[in-house]
DNA sequence: ATAGTCCTTCCAGTCACTGGAAGGTCAAGG
DNA sequence: CCTTGACCTTCCAGTGACTGGAAGGACTAT
């Protein structure tokens, strides 16, 4: 199959493999004309890397990952490394996330909102204390 | 002062203020020699792009807020719509990261992490539990 | 005079794509 | 046979928000 039927099977935009094919995530094959070919092989790496990718892996991980997915003899061990690393990024993303929330939710609260031009986000904003930490 | 100093004082890299003088942000004045000059109201407004970035406002929103805290007569009605919807943001990305979470733990939970090359987690990465494995 | 630090501008690279231009290939319809 | 339109190719440029580095001018201290 061509690209766009690649494309519609994996979920991912021709351009998106194309660009995996520059880096040499997925190599296609090619035809006499030029046009890449894909088969279900490929199909199922694409879909791999769709995968990895929306649950934050990045790029070079996703190398790793399929390195791994394609090698028979790996241990389960080295995978679950990676995606115990991957969870504990994902852990602080969120304790981060939430302190920003805090400060901000805050700042929202005590703003009254009306035509005033007094504004406590833009004092908080402002903030006048020292490098105060925004956690 | 010099872009040093204003760099001590307001927690910014040199390049960075440079950065956003060349987008516009804070515009210094210049010496004789060329170099930028900053006073304290420059450093607030520097220590306010710092704040406000941190708290994941994109440039463009941080010219919004900083227009508006430079309007001495803007209601703190538009800023608080700003900072709500950043509210909006930031809790949207954090179910996300929760959902991504939750898939990642339960296929870090389901692999037993040894030896063994069969992999739940490579296997939920790959999507397709029921396709025939083709490597 | 020299060393060392600070400053300047400009160009390139980051990450993971995304958009668009210019042009080749293919199948269908008139 | 010709045209239309969909699909494919490559290459170049842009995104956001910086960051790194080179080449060179300015200042300070010895």
């Amino acid at each position: 199959m061509n690209i766009g039927e690649a494309s519609e099977k994996s979920g991912l935009p021709s351009k998106t493999i194309r660009y995996y094919e520059d880096i040499g995530l997925v190599l296609a094959d090619r035809e006499d004309n030029g046009y890449r070919t894909y088969d279900a092989a490929h199909i199922h790496k694409l879909r791999f890397l769709k995968r990895s990718r929306s649950l934050g892996f990045g790029v070079e991980e996703c190398r790793q990952l399929l390195s791994l997915y394609e090698d028979k003899h790996r241990s389960s061990a080295s995978v679950k490394a990676l995606a115990t690393h991957r969870l504990e990024e994902i852990d602080q993303k969120i304790e981060d996330l939430k302190g920003l929330r805090e400060t901000l939710s805050t700042l929202v609260k005590t703003c009254h909102g009306d035509d005033r031009p007094d504004c406590p986000i833009l004092d908080g904003l402002s903030g006048t204390p020292d490098d105060q930490d925004p956690f």
